[in-house]
DNA sequence: AATGAATGAGAATTCATTCAT
DNA sequence: CATGAATGAATTCTCATTCAT
């Protein structure tokens, strides 16, 4: 019995950091570092204000840790793709781009670009951490789809590293539009998604015919 | 003499309120604004901060006025392009995509889709406002294109909404590269812009081919 | 071996307070008691914070104990000095200083001046307190040897209650040293009693001479 | 006029620190450092809290100000001090504690000894400051004073070093006294410094026999 | 118009105190 | 008894806004 109800406070211990950063998180991409206040992140954690300083020592703290905490998704998924690296690679890039979606357009770290985005200015070494450890990998991913495509005789030939940046851009955007200029925002994900996909692999595509 | 000087300063003074929107939109898309002080604002303008306040009542009116000053070049731009709406919709395509780069990307205006990315929750009149004359706006010149590129059957039959949104998408983000997570943004502007339009050039594009 | 356990468990318990006041004497010494914090004190003393508040209601309750606990050597010390008092009265004087320094000089004990220098201010019962315990008993010694050794004629004529004041301070200062502007406070105290104890009885000692 | 009205509002500016100083220093000889709160300092010298911080960056800097400020009426006396070191060495004394006792005694600055009594071990580069520009000076004085006092053979041999320090200590203590428990301080500073003067130029002084 | 000193509401941070376990 | 997580009042510090000059 005691065994447990320490267990259960230790659980809640434990569990409190990633209470508050999901709530710092939130709060960070709807309104901005800046203009978050810690009564609202400690409010909307269900805690007081004192309590968020019993985890992070400051507002800065608490943002870094808002992003290590939400890169782990990432470099998880960047993880489980590597494995499948084989076959067809328009198939293989139409499935690297429906992971992506998947983990970001419907979760909260969909959020971290955002983030990133608006705060890198005034978080240099957060941003060049999260350079080394996310947009670096994603790109290496993308690389060795599109250079593999280009060997193979699948994609037209590119400018492989500026195209990485081409593509990635309409799903970083499509992020973003969640979080931004909201009204407008009035998307449909999967409509997009398709236009997308439709677009860049016919763009990347050797056209058949050409050969002809 | 004494006219001269005048005439200075009345220049000066007219010049006013125009130089600290300049300053203003430098610092709101490098900081954000809240984490833009008025006081850094005026210095950089060369005025008191009292100064500010003859010619912003708020801190919000000055954000509003940044915004809203961005914007005409933006607007002129798009009547400008208005006029030569005939002819080779991919031509055209090409010319309305690189006329935006020359005006976003060299520029300071370049600075406003970050703000309004970063912002726009923070100020929903603000982003509304920019919907309308920017966004909407934006949108009817490249839905025109796209639907008579269609028409034409230069362009493949699409979802020309949402394919407006992915076109729209790797500009938008190139100019976002350029204030933010800089370390990444070590971009060659023209081998992307050259890599972008051949993409999604070729993605629009029917295939000469299929016809046979 | 359970009562011995319990025993030793029990001497601990009772040792709580003396541990947690000598850590906060220490700490109130070195810091002063605004700048002293609860957990350091707690930490000190090898407790955790909540139980500094099963022994002592509150920070000032814990200032006061110190006070008073601080307080008892120097009484008890004063209660034996009482019982020798018979004989030559500048060697009586040279050994009520030399106790006191013993006494003070190098143990924690020595801090309590200089606390009450600090704090009295913020304390006033407490120092009222003092000063009736502690103040007022040293001085009655002191002027019964100064008394004794005029009557006796050893001593020159002198306003005693004054001369009680002007003996204390140079024994007194030597202790706030110990523990103020630290690197200047490289004395050595055993030169630094001689040279009191020379001067401070050839200042009060009849000249020999004057008898002539 | 406007010549005028800006000169008061510029004498107004200039007169604001050492007013903020002098509030402060009064207070954090009463309460101490850490229990002064910067609203009681700006009420006290009649300005807002926010005013404070137009002057100095923080809590720590305003008690440096205080401190330097402090020092140098002492300095200044001590520079005027050195000119008249000419002449009988026992009157040189009393007059240099004498001049001591008029700067410190009746004056705000007589608050300073205490504040780095009690404050010195938080502020340990401000003690290093204090002991070289005011101690280490102050001794030199006393020093030139006993060495000429025994080798003019008016002094008795002695431990110089320690007698400056055994001589200064019931100066310090009595301005000390003036400032903490505050009931025993009701002392009478003019028969003190009599008192205290007779004893130790009597305890200096060679022993007129001695010569015979 | 322009200035910049002054303000005070508001936000981050600290820490004595409480209390469930 | 003992713990240490949680609290929130109190304090430092910031900065948009005002206003006398």
């Amino acid at each position: 019995m005691k065994t447990n109800s320490i267990q259960k406070s230790r659980r809640r211990k434990e569990a409190r950091p990633s209470e508050l950063i999901a709530a710092a998180l939130e709060l960070f991409v709807e309104r901005g570092f800046a203009a978050t206040k810690l009564d609202d992140v400690a409010a909307k954690a269900g805690v007081s204000k004192g309590t968020l300083y019993l985890y992070f020592e400051s507002k800065d703290a608490l943002f870094k840790a808002v992003i290590e905490q939400g890169i782990f998704p990432i470099l998880a998924e960047g993880a489980t793709l590597l494995q499948q690296f084989e076959g067809n690679n328009a198939a293989l890039l139409k499935e690297f781009m429906q992971r992506w979606w998947q983990l970001m357009g419907n979760t909260p770290v969909g959020g971290i670009p955002k983030i990133m985005i608006s705060e890198s200015g005034n978080f240099p070494e957060v941003a060049n951490y999260y350079y080394d450890n996310v947009i670096v990998r994603g790109r290496d991913l993308l690389r060795q789809v599109l250079e593999r495509g280009v060997t193979a005789g699948e994609f037209r030939d590119m400018d492989v590293e500026t195209t990485i940046d081409v593509i990635m851009a309409p799903v970083l955007m499509l992020i973003v539009w969640r979080y931004s200029v909201a009204p407008c925002g009035t998307k449909d994900p999967e409509k997009y998604m398709k236009s997308y996909l439709d677009l860049i692999l016919n763009g990347l595509m050797m056209k058949k015919e050409t050969r002809l």
